[in-house]
RNA sequence: GUGGGCGUGGUGAAGUGGUUAUCACGACCGGCUGUGACCCGGUAGAUCGAGGGUUCAAUCCCCUCCGCCCACCCCA
């Protein structure tokens, strides 16, 4: 075996069809019912597109993006992530001149360079919404609820969302140099991947993994107590919405969640993230926030906007553990008894097919060797052409899947042919 | 980039310093030359991840490399 899947890629078998198609329809059928429409923008854009959006210091950027110089001698990026591409494309074609806000979801393959484990993949899937051009928490409300439609829809339990504000960005330089005050004093107690986060990103202590730190973080000072009067109203707002939500529908959980930040540079305000129990440390299979400040950003008019993203290898991961059933995807396998009948058989297969029968022809074996074929394959049904049936124009129909038995059916009505085949 | 675990037919597993390297499932053929599944019989398929070393001998012991998985970092 000389050819591998390249480190972080897998392939999607046959098998998995089903679950990833049942995935796909649930995300794309409830971000319908909420109005959103498909957009699909290109897989590489502008390197500098990333870097303006995604925040030139976080790893994503830093570490791994898959850029590479073409032949024009262009800084490319496969995309790491949507929400800026998604949004170079509304400024490109004038969308905010449309009726707003803009309510776009998108779903396809993302790129990141990183060691491959459970739930991380160097291609992965991203499913996501993007609602643009309205700056009320009844925005932030609606993305939050059509994850969790979605969520529920697919039947996925023991889900949580978390939710923190992190006020506007001059709110947050404020409490950035409050949280970094208040770690100083313990600086000496922090491990070493603690003491680099103190330097590169204070605002990720709080979601540090070691235990001193998650100890010292307890009383550390928290984002909602230095947002601006906005920004708490608006946090309020939602969270009341939220609860509301709850007494609704109790399998909806939420917290509001301190320690929640966020990797990506261009959050404000709202930040959220839906978690599943049973996913380990890669549990946050859905994350998004409140985005204001990116549209004006990337050189379009101030326009403020909030989505989120899903990732869809988390979400099969998760269904995976209830298993879905294959069932039979061919209806006939036409079983050829006599060679010289392969002429007709291939007549009879066209007929089949166009009337949206799954057929296929029985490879050039022994009558056994078909049969074993048709029985191998799942498919419903082995229809014999030998020359008894062929002289009065008929076909035999047997039944792979039913004890029921074998028929006769004349060869020209394909109505009764199908008829007998579904059910 | 760092740390841990693991690499044996297509898949999943045994195994031993000297074996024709074992088993199950799968695949293929046959058991009625016009009938699957179950059953029975048979066939094919592995340079035991790669390279080097120790040894009379290495799949097994040692080293290096590669790959996969898991975790950290970070994220969906």
């Amino acid at each position: 075996m000389n050819y591998k899947a390249q480190r972080g890629t897998y392939d999607i078998l046959p098998k998995d069809e089903v679950i990833w198609n049942k995935v796909q329809k649930s995300c794309f059928e409830t971000a319908k019912l909420y109005g959103y429409q498909f957009i699909e923008t290109p897989l590489f854009e502008d390197s500098k597109l990333f870097e303006r959006t995604v925040g030139e210091s976080t790893d994503i950027v830093e570490k791994e993006m898959y850029s590479f110089t073409d032949k024009g001698g262009d800084s490319i990026s496969l995309r790491p992530e949507n929400t800026a591409g998604v949004c170079r494309a509304f400024i490109e074609n004038g969308l905010h001149n449309n009726t707003l806000p803009a309510r776009l979801f998108y779903y396809g393959p993302m790129f990141r360079y990183e060691r491959p484990q459970s739930g991380r993949y160097r291609q992965f899937h991203q499913f996501g919404v993007e609602c643009i051009g309205d700056s009320t928490f009844e925005t932030d409300y609606e993305v939050i609820d059509i994850a969790w439609k979605i969520l529920k829809n697919l039947d996925i339990k023991g889900i949580k969302l978390n939710i923190n504000s992190l006020g506007d960005k001059e709110d947050r330089e404020i409490y950035i140099g409050k949280l970094k005050d208040y770690f100083k004093n313990y600086i000496n107690d922090l491990p070493k991947v603690d003491k680099l986060r103190f330097e590169r990103s204070p605002l990720r202590l709080l979601d540090s993994k070691e235990e001193i730190t998650i100890k010292i973080s307890e009383d550390a000072p928290k984002t909602l107590d230095y947002i601006s009067s906005e920004s708490k109203e608006h946090h309020e707002n939602l969270i009341q919405k939220l609860e509301k939500l709850n007494s609704m529908d109790s399998s909806f959980n939420y917290e509001v969640n301190h320690k929640l930040v966020r990797g990506l540079d261009y959050y404000n305000r709202t930040v959220f993230e839906y978690t599943s129990n049973s996913l380990g440390p890669q549990g946050v299979i859905l994350g998004g926030g409140r985005y204001d400040p990116l549209i004006k950003i990337l050189g379009g008019p101030e326009t403020p906007a909030v989505g989120f993203a899903m990732g869809i290898e988390r979400v099969v991961n998760e269904l995976n553990k209830n298993e879905v059933e294959n069932n039979s995807h061919i209806d006939a396998v036409l079983i050829i008894v006599d060679e010289d009948l392969r002429m007709i058989s291939q007549e009879i297969a066209n007929d089949f097919r166009e009337n949206k029968i799954k057929t296929i022809i029985a490879p050039k074996k022994s009558i056994k060797a078909q049969m074993r074929f048709a029985n191998n394959i799942n498919s419903k049904s082995a229809i014999f052409i030998g020359k008894n049936e062929i002289e009065n124009n008929k076909i035999s129909v047997k039944f792979l899947q039913s004890s029921r038995e074998q028929i006769e059916i004349d060869r020209n009505n394909i109505e009764e042919i199908k008829a007998v085949l579904n059910n």
